[in-house]
DNA sequence: ATATTTAGTTAGACCAGCTAACTAATTCTA
DNA sequence: TAGAATTAGTTAGCTGGTCTAACTAAATAT
């Protein structure tokens, strides 16, 4: 619903494509909502998951920081998907204030089948496009992703 | 977190820029979130108030369509907004089951400025991207908004 | 005239996020 | 080294957005 630019000041043309992208993120959220209950992971578990696996153990806190949330939010999460068997917390022995997060052998299995489903009606349709296309949405999902994660995040996590 | 391609099959391309696009839009939109308390306006209600703006007024089960929602959650919506007096509900004369939700003065006035407040941030991360990024993303947006309604989609709604 | 369909709502559940206020462990400092 | 300050995480309690199931009321079709 964006693109009511009247006449294209230079300014004018960033905000229309910044705010067609919020919309786009949006609708391409909801969208893929709807795999969601089929396979048990939202997207935020998904997300979550996915920095466990492939950047942990890491404690809460650095989850916290590569999810972009408050780590109330963090503790609830996890807590969770600690009850449905997808990661393990396990205190640090060094610095017994930190609990360090880790994937189960289920939740790493869960992971792939989970992104497998949510994304596979995404890939459908871009299996569709044309060749061009594709390859600017590869590239546009890195400067997205990039630009999401503005000022000190340098978290190494992907 | 994606990019995890061993070596990249053509299922596999496609699947990773669709990962990447997904994780992409959950950073995206957490970190435009930031704004929401300050405007008043979240994801949500933007989106909404924004088609009804520009698309409307329009019926509620319209409002649903074009936010691929259901119904009762453009019920809430809408009945939150108008209670925060950003929009109206209007019976239709014609049909009396349908309901036409309209933006009020202080709603148009409101998108105006919580578009703003909202992708004021992103806006100014893409003013310092090169243009060939710019124009990139410009597309990019489109095509992924497009992507995110798949099969029946012939909303007009932007 | 009744049955069916359609538009929208209500009820009730769930998840994800927040802030404020707390506990426990660690580190700093006088 | 005792006490203060900091840091990691949790709990409590709120808000918002989403869903499904079951409903009411209006319109349409048989």
């Amino acid at each position: 619903m964006p693109s009511r630019s009247r006449q294209a000041t230079p300014v004018q043309a960033e905000f229309d494509t910044a705010d067609r992208l919020h919309s786009a993120a949006i609708h391409l959220l909801r969208s893929l909502r709807v795999e969601d209950r089929a396979s048990g992971l939202s997207g935020p578990r998904l997300s979550a998951l996915s920095v466990i696996v492939f950047a942990g153990p890491l404690p809460m806190s650095g989850l916290a920081l590569a999810e972009q949330v408050q780590p109330p939010t963090i503790t609830k999460l996890v807590r969770d998907m600690e009850q449905d068997g997808l990661v393990e917390r396990v205190r640090d022995t060094d610095d017994r204030r930190v609990l360090m997060v880790r994937a189960t052998v289920r939740g790493r299995s869960l992971l792939q089948e989970g992104r497998r489903r949510r994304v596979v009606r995404l890939a459908a349709a871009l299996e569709k496009l044309p060749t061009v296309d594709r390859k600017l949405l590869a590239r546009a999902a890195r400067l997205i992703d990039r630009l999401a994660r503005p000022p000190g995040s340098k978290t190494t996590v992907s």
